[in-house]
DNA sequence: GCCAACGTTGGC
DNA sequence: GCCAACGTTGGC
């Protein structure tokens, strides 16, 4: 299994609209970047992701779970956008702030901190495991 | 609200 | 194929 990070503006897509969805989840529409579509096209069903508020909270604020591998998306005029769907598996307990993030040396090298413009973003087991502890998350 | 970073577009 | 111009994102 393989993990992530999915950033979204909680004013356009929040973690209570995914919680809303229930366990039929809902497609991560709408990306139109080829970066970040091309990690959703690497993504196997079963893995999991974190979801960031970017903006206004900017912190680490659950868990998601890929429901459905990459597929066209919906909302896409061109064939060439994938999304994948997600649902949310639970939220964190204390969400983890890109300060707190950025205060942690161990890591300094998520991609969250060096590339923060990407929307989806590869994270590592090691990073994933440090995130989910410093939420007071079972990971 | 500003600005830096960076991806995309389009002219040559 | 290069590069300048432009638009978007996201942290501060």
């Amino acid at each position: 299994m393989r993990y992530w990070l999915f950033k979204s503006e909680p004013d356009a897509w929040s973690w209570d609209d995914q919680v809303a969805k229930g366990d039929a989840g809902e497609e991560w529409d709408g990306v139109r970047n080829y970066q970040a579509r091309n990690m959703m096209r690497e993504m196997a069903a079963g893995d999991r992701g974190f979801f960031y508020h970017s903006q206004t909270e900017k912190a680490v604020v659950g868990i998601v779970e890929v429901i459905a591998e990459a597929h066209p998306d919906s909302t896409a005029d061109d064939p060439k956008w994938d999304c994948v769907d997600l649902k949310a598996v639970r939220p964190f307990a204390r969400p983890v702030t890109l300060a707190k993030i950025k205060a942690e040396p161990r890591l300094s090298e998520m991609a969250l901190v060096r590339r923060p413009r990407l929307s989806v973003q590869p994270v590592t087991e090691e990073e994933w495991r440090i995130v989910c502890a410093m939420g007071e998350t079972e990971p």
